[in-house]
DNA sequence: AACATCACCAACCGCTGCGTC
DNA sequence: AGACGCAGCGGTTGGTGATGT
């Protein structure tokens, strides 16, 4: 649920607005709080028109009495077009659970790894929704009385040779996770794919005890479940190479090959961001018939989905605006419509391009993917080859 | 109905890292 | 080398609607 919150406070602006900053005249200018439509869609006129790009001059070319910065964030958190937007599912859930379990409070890369979802996104939903729940799971189970709060991720041990997923954190959450559907496969699922060990990797887990829907690495792409595997082969473009294995057993076969997957081999997401750097490159188009406005009205709709594929393509493959397929390597995102307010845009426009920091971060930052694929790998119970 | 409290989440703030000059 | 600008990140705040009393 997104509500689209206008700030009436009186004089227009933001409810925040500092106006003790009279050093600078400029700064005094500057709009706070929340966004109006009409600067939703001034900002969203020109980030189609002109692209992404130096944040500050966005702000002030766009005719927005914003800082750069909010620019930003407005755009990254609430306008960018493939933004998924709507509650969480279960097997988003389960999966910012894992990814937390190893990344601590590294929002942005959980978010990397959750397609169409923000950082904010997931950290607003941890600390509001997930954070409650598990607590309430530690009350309800011996945990440790640890109460400090933590980044840090939660720690993994061992269990009698199976890997027991996080049991608790520093500050006293315990990871309801005594199943061991909690294997391996989640950790492999925050690997990046741009590893080539692990892109061959084989992994295999012992113990499924229950069909764990967040097996399906897809269903978390799409909330409707009935089209989850059509999700698979026209979902979110990029998914590619990142192999894990054993499907436990979730998948039959007839589902395994609507997949067009061999046996035991799964694409899964890897990095958004590293997906949107990805050589293989994925035409995006938005068909608009009306006019420029509607075509923001469209986008700031939160059900637009123009990056989510979903039981409107009318199995029409051109009608999906993200069409995945590894070998497409035209790289074209369009904006189309019939009032001449269309522009071919590069790929910053939806933020994609401007992720090269990000990208490096992932791959250069502190946490060592493939460090940690090695540190688990002796597990006896987990045989995979890294 | 009125008020208090809770829950959610958009947006801000401060900080860090990086690139450029 | 250091100053500066910018992007990005994570923590926090505060407004608003929902819910409880």
């Amino acid at each position: 649920m997104v509500k689209d919150r206008i700030n009436n406070n009186g004089n227009g602006n933001g409810t925040n607005n500092n106006n003790n900053n009279n050093s600078n005249n400029n700064k005094s200018k500057l709009r706070k709080g929340l966004w109006s439509p009409e600067e939703d869609e001034k900002l969203i006129r020109y980030m189609i028109t002109k692209g992404q790009g130096c944040w500050s001059d966005i702000a002030r070319n766009a005719g927005l009495q914003r800082c750069g910065k909010s620019c930003r964030l407005r755009w990254i958190n609430y306008l960018r077009p493939d933004l998924k937007r709507g509650a969480f599912s279960l097997q988003e859930e389960e999966l910012i659970i894992h990814l937390h379990s190893i990344l601590g409070n590294r929002w942005s890369q959980i978010a990397a790894r959750l397609p169409g979802r923000t950082d904010n996104e997931i950290k607003n939903f941890w600390n509001s929704t997930v954070k409650k729940r598990l607590k309430l799971n530690t009350n309800n189970s011996t945990s440790s009385p640890n109460n400090s709060d933590s980044s840090e991720p939660l720690s993994t041990t061992m269990d009698n040779n199976n890997l027991v997923m996080p049991l608790t954190n520093n500050n006293g959450i315990t990871m309801p996770i005594n199943d061991h559907h909690h294997d391996l496969m989640s950790i492999s699922m925050c690997m990046d794919n741009s590893s080539s060990s692990t892109s061959s990797s084989t992994m295999h887990t012992h113990h499924h005890h229950h069909p764990m829907v967040f097996g399906d690495p897809f269903s978390m792409l799409n909330n409707n479940n009935n089209n989850q595997y059509e999700t698979a082969t026209t979902g979110v473009a990029g998914f590619h190479g990142f192999h894990c294995g054993d499907y436990g057993g979730m998948l039959d076969e007839e589902t395994t090959n609507k997949m067009g997957l061999l046996e035991g081999e799964l694409s899964l997401p890897p990095l958004e961001s590293s997906i949107r750097r990805s050589n293989e490159e994925e035409d995006i188009i938005i068909i608009n018939n009306e006019n420029a406005s509607s075509s923001i009205n469209d986008m700031k709709s939160h059900n637009n989905n123009h990056f989510n594929n979903n039981n409107n393509n009318n199995n029409n493959n051109n009608n999906s605006c993200f069409n995945n397929t590894t070998g497409n390597n035209n790289n074209n995102i369009q904006i189309l419509n019939n009032n001449n307010y269309s522009s071919n845009v590069e790929e910053d426009l939806f933020g994609f391009g401007n992720h090269d920091h990000q990208v490096e971060n992932l791959r250069m930052g502190e946490w060592d993917f493939e460090g940690l694929m090695q540190d688990i790998s002796y597990f006896p119970s987990l045989d995979f080859q890294v």
